[in-house]
RNA sequence: GGGCCCGUAGCUCAAGCGGAUAGAGCAUCGGAUUUCUAAUCCGAGGGUUGCAGGUUCGAUUCCUGCCGGGCCUACCA
């Protein structure tokens, strides 16, 4: 409603300006919210037209107040030094269409659109940087849903690579475990933690000889079999992993609805598709000399000069790649500067690298690969909804996936580079249209405060202990697992429930903690800026007052409170006040002398809709977050001043119910948006 | 070396395309509960927005140069 208000007052007044001023260029007007809203609802900075116009900021200002005619849903401007046009929105206007619960606008119907994000390894259990991921990438596939938009939601499945290997080498080399026994294994509760210690450990273990490191080749090469006993353990590790995964994600609300794998990938040859296209269009050639000798590879944009002296041993910790130095290892320096400009694709053995593969999936995205994945019903949520994934033989009939005209993926800033090579490589085999609509969705890092993995008992170097923060390291097993921080925020929040409502029976309690818990981690990981690295905290993440989600949950149940004593219906009392009599109640209290306080209230609960374009135009939940942290605290404000029940004007009485009953439906909305429900009581 | 990101109150973070007096939360201190139950509210203190220039009516925001920190830069995934 906001939002609809504010583009037709641009355009209006940009409209009367071209009038008024044949053949004069003129600038988009800024439109913002003055500081206060005694000033009004909308504040036009005249300043950007006093050139162009050749005439002083409150000249213009107060040309365009009384010439401009009326405007549907403004109700007055008033001209206010040192130049800014403050306009006032009709408050009857708003306020019965707000009651009415009309959504913004119909969006302009366009196709469906993939998400991908998650993406984690399945090799070990999802820690704190995953959730950050997935709540991210969930929120927004809610925010298009919200917008109106199909989405598809996809979680990338690396069950090919080292990671997997590493952890079949525990089994087998550490542990010396048959297939049968590791089958019973993966029926453990909880599957990936025995994983998470394992990785760990093989990571230890392969520092102890150069003996131990053949081990992980050798499995890595078995693994590529599909045919061999070692495959048939890393399918099993790496699809009992997923399934915990896919648990420890509905934990949150976050479903899927097709897993593409690695594996099909590769055993479909979805690469030999993709690179027949990228010979032939020239995006790839190949080296016969030089460093990369052997290699097809990629020219690199804004390429580097690496001056690489420590380093590099990798540890592929899933689309979030953590590279650590070792101690002792010593890499020569690259002399060919040129040959950096380049990017291998394929390896001189001729095999292909994760970004090739990554280029052929996003191929299939787009649908301009000619290939498609096999498809199997993998897991059906409580809801009853499937989550499919890739096979090589699968089900006659299933959905349509892939093949769109826009896609997100949800991944860690760290892989930009990546990324890029992939929209590149669809640049260079002619597919603008693809790459204007490849976005990566980036985000910066979750890792621990110092004083965080001293809690968690790692200790740290002298150094570690200065850094502001400390990446977390699958390899180390350093790292906040999902599920325990999970079950922490449940713990606490069940016992806050217990001490509050010993009425309320006990399955029931744990049911309001568990949304509490919820509300608390999913908020915490949207309120920081994608751009932000947060700094892991216990203390913060644990909290539940002021800028959370349980203060946010905290104001729906007051306010659900308040029509449970009263005894009517919040919805209906909110419709009621879009009809005729309805609008002579609000017309009389929206402009009595403290109106102002309660009209910021319907004001704010107009921006829903608003907010919600802006979090999609700029790939940025956190504004989500703020909005409902400010309906949450300008209701509480309102609580407490203003006492309703007790209100003996009655049509008063009716009113501050209706304004409660929007903000209540306003703030409910905004939570669902963020994958967050409102207990009954808390 | 090159690319990307960050530096704002004691701490953690905000600040729509450059706009009016730089805002929240936490922490500290002082208040509010016969009420729609305080996971709440009110108030106070706390800032040379890393430093130095530049652009202009106006800069936390844009440009340049420093200082400090992070990430990326591999025939790993």
């Amino acid at each position: 409603m906001y939002g609809f208000l504010e583009h037709r007052l641009a355009a209006t007044l940009l409209e009367f300006l071209a009038r008024r001023h044949p053949g004069v260029s003129l600038p988009t007007p800024v439109i913002e919210q003055p500081p206060n809203v005694e000033l009004g609802d909308f504040a036009i900075p005249m300043f950007p037209f006093a050139k162009p116009l050749r005439s002083a900021p409150l000249k213009i200002a107060e040309a365009i107040r009384t010439e401009i005619g009326p405007i549907e849903g403004i109700a007055e401007m008033q001209v206010a030094p040192p130049g800014y046009l403050n306009v006032r929105i009709d408050r009857v206007w708003l306020t019965a269409r707000l009651a009415a619960g009309e959504k913004a606008a119909a969006t302009t119907p366009s196709g469906k659109i993939l998400v991908e994000h998650s993406s984690i390894n399945p090799n070990k259990a999802a820690h704190i940087g995953h959730l950050r991921n997935a709540i991210l990438g969930d929120t927004f596939v809610r925010l298009l849903q919200y917008a109106g938009r199909e989405v598809d939601v996809q979680n990338y499945i690396d069950n090919t690579g080292v990671q997997v290997a590493d952890v079949v080498v525990g089994f087998t080399h550490l542990e010396k475990k048959s297939r049968a026994e590791i089958e019973a294994l993966t029926r453990q509760p909880r599957f990936d933690y025995y994983c998470w210690d394992l990785y760990a450990r093989v990571s230890q273990w392969y520092e102890q000889s150069t003996e131990n490191k053949q081990t992980r080749l050798h499995t890595l090469h078995a693994i590529e079999d599909a045919s061999s006993e070692t495959a048939a353990i890393a399918d099993l590790i790496s699809v009992a992993v997923l399934r915990r995964h896919l648990e420890t994600m509905d934990r949150l609300d976050i479903e899927y609805d097709f897993l593409p794998r690695e594996s099909e990938i590769l055993h479909l040859h979805f690469w030999d598709s993709a690179f027949t296209q990228l010979k032939d269009s020239a995006v790839l050639t190949f080296e016969s000399a030089g460093k990369n000798k052997g290699c097809w590879v990629m020219r690199r944009a804004g390429a580097a000069k690496p001056l690489t002296t420590a380093v590099p041993e990798e540890d592929p910790d899933d689309r979030l790649h953590v590279i650590e130095p070792i101690e002792g290892v010593d890499i020569p320096k690259p002399k060919d500067i040129a040959e950096e400009d380049q990017k291998v694709i394929v390896r001189s053995n001729g095999t292909v690298g994760y970004v090739g593969k990554d280029i052929a999936y996003h191929m299939w995205k787009f649908g301009l690969l000619g290939r498609d994945f096999g498809y199997r019903k993998f897991y059906r949520y409580p809801n009853q909804h499937d989550c499919w994934i890739s096979t090589t033989d699968g089900e006659k009939e299933h959905p349509h996936f892939g093949d769109v005209a826009e896609i997100y993926n949800v991944i860690d800033a760290r892989q930009s580079e990546a990324q890029n090579t992939v929209v590149e490589a669809l640049r260079g085999l002619g597919h603008n249209d693809a790459a204007d609509h490849y976005t990566h969705f980036s985000y910066e890092m979750v890792a621990l405060t110092p004083r965080c993995a001293a809690e968690l008992g790692y200790t740290l170097s002298e150094e570690d202990k200065t850094r502001s923060y400390i990446e977390v390291s699958g390899r180390k097993g350093f790292g906040v697992k999902a599920d325990d921080l999970l079950d922490q925020l449940i713990a606490s929040a069940k016992k806050e429930v217990d001490a509050r409502h010993p009425q309320v029976d006990d399955p029931e309690r744990l049911r309001i903690a568990t949304q509490i818990a919820i509300g608390a981690l999913r908020y915490f990981m949207l309120k920081y800026t994608k751009q932000s690295v947060i700094a892991f905290d216990f203390k913060e993440a644990l909290s539940f007052e002021g800028e959370t989600g349980p203060y946010a949950q905290y104001a729906v149940v007051r306010a659900t409170s308040i029509f449970r004593k009263a005894g009517t219906d919040p919805d209906a009392i909110a419709v009621e006040f879009s009809g005729k009599l309805g609008k002579d109640i609000l017309a009389k209290h929206l402009t009595a002398a403290d109106a102002n306080e309660i009209w910021e209230l319907w004001l704010a609960a107009s921006k829903t809709s608003y907010v919600v374009a802006q979090c999609i135009a700029t790939t940025e939940p956190a504004y989500l977050a703020k909005h409902a942290f400010q309906l949450a605290q300008l209701f509480n404000t309102f609580y407490h001043r203003y006492p309703i029940l007790s209100e003996s004007d009655e049509e008063r009485k009716q009113f501050l119910l209706a304004t409660v009953a929007v903000v209540r439906r306003e703030l409910i909305r905004s939570l669902a948006v963020m994958g967050i429900e409102a207990p009954p009581v808390m």
